[in-house]
RNA sequence: CGGGACGUGGCGCAGCUUGGUAGCGCACCCGCUUUGGGAGCGGGGGGUCGCAGGUUCAAAUCCUGUCGUCCCGACCA
C-alpha cells in the first residue's frame, strides 16, 4: 500500500537518517560524514581530524596502492617537512604556482630563522635536491622513490576529503635516462597504478587523459589525471601523474654521467593521489542511506550480526564468522545485545558494509542466516551451509555492479557537443565532450566563467595523447570539486 | 579573497523583532521492560549562547570588530 497521511508522513521523517541526495548535495556530503563518523573539522582553519571509521577506508587504500606501486619497482623513503624557502625558488614556474598556498615557518626555539622554512606542500624540490646526489651515473637509473604522508596548503575554501589545508597523500618521484622512459614511466603509473587501482577496487570508472596547459602542475612539461564522475554529475580528479622534463632536472641539477661518458640532465616525473579519493569514493557511490563501500577496498567486508542474542545464536554467528575470516574476508562480529536491531541495521548501511548477515533464532530455526546485500539492498535468506559461497558470489557481483552504476551515469550525462556554448550548457548539469579545436584556451577561458573547466583532453579514440601537440583531441568539460 | 547565509549542550534547532539571566528533539548516564528496521516508560547529567569590545541597572537578544562554518565565484590533490 502506498504510504498515505499523516502518520506516513511522519514515518518518513523520521526514517530519513540524511538529507536526500537529490535534496542538497553538498548537504548529504557532510551528513554522511558526520552519521558514519568519517571525519570532523579540526580547530585550526581547513584542518581535519580523520576518524577510525573514515581512516579505515585511506588505510585499505593504501595497502592497495602501495602494493601497485611497489609492482612498478618504485621504493618507499621518507623526506623532511620542513623545506628551505630557497628551494622553492630554483624552478620559476614551481614558486610561482605554489606561493600562495605556501604556509611557512619563520621561528624555532622562540628565535626568528635565518631562512624561513615551507611546510611542504609537495616534495618535488627537496627530493629533487637529494636525488642530484644520488644520480652519478646511468647505472643509477631510474631512480623510483615515493613516499607516504602529510603535506599541506593553504586553502580559502576547505571541504572534509576533498580540500583540507592539510591531508594525506602518496608522492612518486623518479628519475630516468631519457625523456621517452620517463614519458613511459608517467603514463605506466596512471594506467596500472592509479587507474587500476580506481576502477578495480575503488569501482569508479575514471576517465584518462592529458591536462591543458591552464590545469597542468606548476613546472610540469604535461600532466595526465584520471577523473571520476560524482553521484551529482560533477567531476573529481582523482590523480594526477606528471612528466617534468628536464625543468626540476636542472632547477636541481640532477646529472648523471652517461655510457657516452657525458654528462646529461636526468628527466624526472612525479605523481600524486590523496585523501580526496575518499571524498570520491562518498560522492561516487554513496546513496541516501549512506556509504556503499566496493567488497574490493571495504575494512568491512561482511557485517555478521546476532539479532537477538542468546547462547546459541551468538555460537553460531561466531561460528560464521570464523568461516568467513578463514576464507580470508575482512569479517566484523556484531553481537551487541544492547543496542536495539534497528539501530544497528542502519549504522551498517551508513558505513556500507557490502554485505550484512543476520543470524537470529528464526533463522537458527531453519538452519539458516539472512543475507543483506547494500549495493541492491536485497534480502535472502541462505542455508548456512551454503553461506560462505553466497557471500563470495555477493562481493563479486556488487563490486561489478557498483562500476556499471558508475560507468552508466557518466554515460548518461554525457553529452557531445557542437560549440563552446553548447558545451558550457551540458557542463552544468553533467560531461560535455567537445572537438579541442572548436574549444581551445578561449573556449576553457570563457568556460571557466561558469564555473566549467576543462577536466582531461583524450584522442578520438578514447586513448591517452602523448603531448598537447596531438591534432584532433576530444575535450571533456565539466563542473568539479 | 569577493558575494550571500549562519554560529545557542555532542548533533539539529527555537528563543533575538518588542533586552530581565536559556529551552526543545535526538544523542549521553541510571533503572526496569525490550531486541527480525533508528525500542518504551521513569529518573538524571551537560551550555559563562563562537570570541572580544561597546551601549545598558541588566545582553543569547541591540551596536562594532574579529574568528569559524556553509553555499556561489577566483585558486588547487
Amino acid at each position: 500500500m502506498a504510504p498515505c497521511g499523516a502518520e506516513s508522513v511522519e514515518f518518513l521523517d523520521m526514517a530519513k537518517v540524511l538529507t536526500p541526495q537529490s535534496e542538497d548535495f553538498p548537504r548529504w556530503y557532510q551528513d554522511v560524514i558526520t552519521k558514519a563518523q568519517l571525519a570532523e573539522n579540526g580547530p585550526a582553519k581547513g584542518s581535519q581530524v580523520i576518524r577510525p571509521s573514515g581512516y579505515a577506508l585511506w588505510e585499505r587504500m593504501v595497502e592497495e596502492m602501495d602494493a601497485r606501486i611497489k609492482e612498478t619497482g618504485t621504493e618507499n623513503a621518507s623526506f623532511p617537512l620542513l623545506i628551505p624557502e630557497s628551494y622553492f625558488k630554483k624552478e620559476a614556474d614551481h614558486v610561482e604556482g605554489f606561493a600562495p598556498e605556501l604556509w611557512m615557518v619563520t621561528h624555532g626555539g622562540g628565535k626568528q630563522l635565518e631562512e624561513p622554512l615551507a611546510i611542504r606542500p609537495t616534495s618535488e624540490t627537496i627530493i629533487g635536491e637529494y636525488m642530484s646526489k644520488w644520480t652519478k651515473s646511468y647505472r643509477d637509473l631510474p631512480l623510483l622513490l615515493n613516499q607516504w604522508c602529510n603535506v599541506m596548503r593553504y586553502e580559502l575554501r576547505t571541504r572534509l576529503f576533498l580540500r583540507s589545508s592539510e591531508f594525506l597523500w602518496q608522492e612518486g618521484h623518479t628519475v630516468h635516462a631519457t625523456y621517452e622512459e620517463a614519458h613511459e614511466f608517467t603514463l605506466r603509473i596512471l594506467h596500472e597504478v592509479y587507474a587500476d587501482f580506481m576502477e578495480n577496487v575503488l569501482a569508479l570508472p575514471v576517465l584518462r587523459g592529458i591536462k591543458t596547459e591552464a590545469e597542468r602542475f606548476a613546472g610540469a612539461l604535461n600532466t595526465f589525471g584520471c577523473e571520476a564522475i560524482m553521484r551529482d554529475g560533477k567531476a573529481l580528479q582523482m590523480g594526477t601523474s606528471h612528466e617534468l622534463g628536464q625543468n626540476f632536472a636542472k632547477a636541481f641539477d640532477i646529472q648523471f654521467l652517461g655510457s657516452d661518458g657525458k654528462q646529461h640532465h636526468g628527466w624526472t616525473t612525479s605523481w600524486g593521489t590523496s585523501t580526496r579519493m575518499v571524498g570520491g569514493l562518498i560522492m561516487g557511490h554513496g546513496d541516501d542511506d549512506g556509504l556503499r563501500v566496493p567488497p574490493q577496498l571495504a575494512p568491512v567486508q561482511a557485517h555478521v550480526m546476532v539479532v537477538k542474542d542468546s547462547d546459541e545464536v551468538s555460537a553460531a554467528a561466531k561460528k560464521v564468522y570464523d568461516e568467513l575470516k578463514g576464507d580470508g574476508l575482512r569479517v566484523r562480529l556484531d553481537t551487541r545485545g544492547d543496542v536495539a536491531f534497528g539501530r544497528r541495521a542502519v549504522d551498517a548501511e551508513l558505513k556500507g558494509y557490502p554485505v550484512r548477515i543476520e543470524i537470529g533464532p528464526r533463522d537458527l530455526k531453519n538452519g539458516e542466516a539472512t543475507l543483506v546485500r547494500r549495493v541492491s539492498g536485497t534480502k535472502e535468506t541462505v542455508p548456512l551451509g551454503m553461506l560462505a559461497e553466497a557471500v563470495a558470489t555477493a562481493l563479486d557481483a556488487d563490486q561489478q555492479a557498483l562500476f556499471d552504476e558508475s560507468l552508466e551515469l557518466r554515460e548518461s550525462i554525457t553529452a557531445d557537443a557542437g560549440s563552446v556554448d553548447e558545451a558550457i550548457e551540458a557542463a552544468q548539469t553533467g560531461l560535455a565532450r567537445i572537438a579541442w579545436d572548436d574549444c581551445g584556451v578561449e573556449g576553457e577561458a570563457r568556460a571557466a566563467e561558469s564555473g566549467v573547466t576543462v577536466r582531461v583532453l583524450q584522442r578520438a579514440d578514447g586513448t591517452v595523447p602523448d603531448s598537447l601537440d596531438e591534432s584532433g583531441l576530444i575535450a571533456y568539460l565539466s563542473r568539479s570539486y
